[in-house]
DNA sequence: GTCTATAGAGGGATAGAC
DNA sequence: GTCTATCCCTCTATAGAC
């Protein structure tokens, strides 16, 4: 969040020319970041490696370590860097309005499509991250929680307004609207454009709930 | 599905005790399958070494490598594998009565609760079949098209019938309903017995179609 | 801060003796 | 068929010169 350039990015033009184009740590840190996210995405945490990130990026691998101290480490900062990039799209989850919160679903759905690179990195680490002793494990269990709970009020609030359709608790929607984003993704990654993700999630919610007529 | 033990099975006592505890070539096999179904699900293929899975199955990894030429034959034989013992469970895809080609994805959930390492597999090894080079790729991108077909089938015949509930193509359906079935399991991986496998399932499908009572 | 070089471990696959 | 030994590669991370 802080816009300084560190003290140490003050270097002269022709040092700068010599070690690439990056001006700064930042925008350093932020092509390796991004490079990383590209990578992991394609080839998991554990199919990705540091010298393919550090080629993508333009730099060699050891140039990368002494940015990022570790790969796990650098992989906790590319999850930062999509919940930063999720939260952008997709501020709500306590909001009051809880139509909001579901609707908002559908927004991230067409915001993802538009990003096919961050729907292939959660896919990828959520499923190597159920293995207990992966770097990500705690980040995702802890994820799904939040997001369950999260939804569990939402759909909550749509029972005591009377707009929860019978039939389901508001435990089990929120578990089955997660479930469809997370497969719709995994199915839009296998099988292309003949799936319509924000589409899908929409006709999802609106067998769970009815909205009020205002779109 | 040949039960003739190989002529090079018939080894003396006495071998047999210096080779290990398997008696015939499908024995052996078998076991190294299991072991390999054990490993890739855990660690996925990209994760599990040769080396491992030879250890788990008690053997070296050179004589593995003898039975099965390669890793991802290795993984082809694995995949195969679980095919048979879904279909064990789940034979249906063309039969005449859409529910129960329905209901049969509930059976299917409870035998999935019961045997959390082909669970595990599926999920892995699906999120990572999603890179093209993947050697499982074209394996899984086959069997969604076939499960899509399949259940699109189904649900327009509960259209037919006039117990799809309007709203949802058949193909929507189809595509929620295996998205829902997978998300569920990634969730339950990752959030234990909180999941209800099979009465998400089931719950999902009643909000998209009537059924004729006769349960 | 960045480079080259390398340590040290582990990967898949093969060779040759038995 | 199975073993031991090994090849050759890639991996993460570190060391030391600059």
């Amino acid at each position: 969040m802080n816009a300084n350039t560190t003290p140490s990015a003050a270097a002269g033009t022709a040092e700068r020319r010599r070690r690439g184009p990056y001006t700064g740590t930042e925008e350093l840190r932020s092509a390796i970041l991004e490079a990383a996210l590209k990578v992991f995405a394609r080839d998991g945490y554990r199919g990705g490696s540091l010298k393919v990130v550090a080629s993508e990026a333009g730099m060699s691998d050891a140039r990368l370590l002494y940015h990022f101290g570790s790969k796990s480490a650098l992989l906790a900062a590319v999850l930062e860097l999509r919940d930063r990039r999720t939260e952008a799209v997709y501020t709500p989850m306590d909001a009051d309005d809880p139509y909001m919160i579901l609707l908002g679903l559908v927004k991230l759905a067409r915001y993802n499509v538009s990003t096919p690179g961050l729907v292939r990195l959660h896919v990828t680490l959520s499923a190597e991250a159920t293995s207990f002793q992966h770097p990500a494990h705690a980040y995702f269990v802890q994820r799904y929680e939040y997001y369950v709970d999260g939804l569990t009020r939402a759909f909550s609030g749509c029972a005591e307004r009377g707009t929860l359709r019978p039939g389901t608790t508001p435990v089990q929607a929120a578990q089955a609207t997660i479930a469809v984003q997370d497969g719709l993704q995994l199915l839009w990654l296998l099988h292309g454009d003949s799936i319509d993700l924000p589409g899908g999630i929409e006709a999802h919610l609106r067998r769970l709930v009815e909205f009020p007529e205002s779109d």
